[in-house]
DNA sequence: AAGTATTTTAAACAAATGATTAAAAAATAT
DNA sequence: ATATTTTTTAATCATTTGTTTAAAATACTT
């Protein structure tokens, strides 16, 4: 037992194909079935399986199921609040250029990863202790340059006077809603996969002209 | 081995306090069990922990726990889709009061079962084929009262010329979304029940009004 | 009250599943 | 080339978990 996560980080290896690797395909493999079914619903069989390698290696590379867990979870959320997180704290745009930011990366990620919502909503509920703390939610908003030109909008009578999390609610929920309802919506509709990329793709405009018909003085 | 599922309404028992019988016991129980751990993620012994009866009788009663489960699921999903339904296809209201309806039944039924548009998203990500087609969700648009006035609304020019779905997608986007986010959203914001409970009161009155500059033609 | 049917219980079973082991194979170092 | 270390494999273990069984308790019928 010699090479855990991280021992390759550790020493300096010549890290030969490193997308390749084993440990690599491993995660990959992982996020693939996490994503897809959850930490209560993937079973390590089926990560050893996706990634083509013998259920042993798990173990070896990763000590358990959780940990390998954790170091998906971690990615994930780290990829999904990090571009959010910029956005806000960036006091060199306005609040709505910030949001015709957001409709464009948050729609091209998710059309890239599209079970990522889901999958952190919903771990998020299950572990709350766990996941809150790793999220550091306080930081996200709380003194954040969004914060400062929301206020100050208000106050100039620029915007609507209310909450800044209807704000938030209602750019997060048109944004992210549809990634996490997909299946739902698309059946009611009965889209393919054009139309409803289309319709995606509608919404990178659309939605920051909602947001500013909804909290826009005129 | 007796009495099943149904086995008390094939025959005709008294039924005496049937909600206080140990069938709705586990039925309650597993239906705080399976929205708050989802189908993977919730044990036979949780269950029948809450109920506080014996885990034989889990499956003296309901056979398995899939069969309980999906009498749980079709309990829910008929909950949740069965008033939107009746709203949209209701032709003796308007569009935006459709809104209305939905924004203020909605928002007090999920403040009963917060955990359910989660429970119902994840469960129909994991075992779509299973739940697409209990859902019916063809016959929940098409053909419906709401779909005729939106089109005739767009031809008048009473309403913008966008795809109806945008229209759906916003409107559970930020009606659904603060209960599939609660534990980011409220993290975030640090509310108390006091505070995030007047956010959810004050989103029945906004939500209407948001819909209306956003898709009505001015 | 006795007999029968129903419900409940404790115990155990069987399959699934996360994890480990020890040996084999491959890679690396000497 | 040989020795050593690292990686991979097949088999197995130990626990968890859905389910069953057989007996005990309770309710119901006549």
């Amino acid at each position: 037992m010699t090479c855990y996560y991280f021992a390759a980080e550790k020493m300096n290896k010549p890290h030969k194909d490193i997308d390749t690797s084993t440990e690599e395909k491993i995660k990959k493999a992982a996020r693939i079935v996490f994503h897809r079914k959850g930490f209560a619903g993937a079973r390590t069989r089926d990560i050893a399986e996706e990634a083509g390698i013998n259920l042993a290696l798990l173990n070896y590379y990763f000590r358990s199921k959780e940990k390998l867990f954790d170091i998906i979870m971690l990615e994930s959320l780290k990829g999904f609040m990090q571009s959010m997180t910029s956005v806000f704290h960036n006091p060199d745009t306005t609040i709505f250029e910030k949001v015709d930011v957001m409709a464009n990366r948050y729609i091209d990620l998710l059309k890239e990863e599209p079970e990522i919502p889901l999958f952190i909503m919903s771990e998020m509920r299950h572990h709350p202790e766990k996941l809150i703390a790793e999220m550091k939610p306080r930081q996200f908003l709380m003194g954040s340059a969004f914060e400062q030109q929301f206020k100050a909008a208000v106050k100039t009578g620029e915007i609507k006077n209310v909450k800044m999390i209807h704000f938030i609610m209602n750019l997060l929920g048109m944004l992210v809603f549809p990634f996490i309802a997909t299946p739902m919506l698309r059946s009611m509709t009965e889209m393919n996969d054009e139309s409803w990329n289309s319709v995606l793709e509608e919404r990178k405009k659309l939605i920051p002209q909602w947001i500013k018909l909804m909290f826009e003085n005129h």
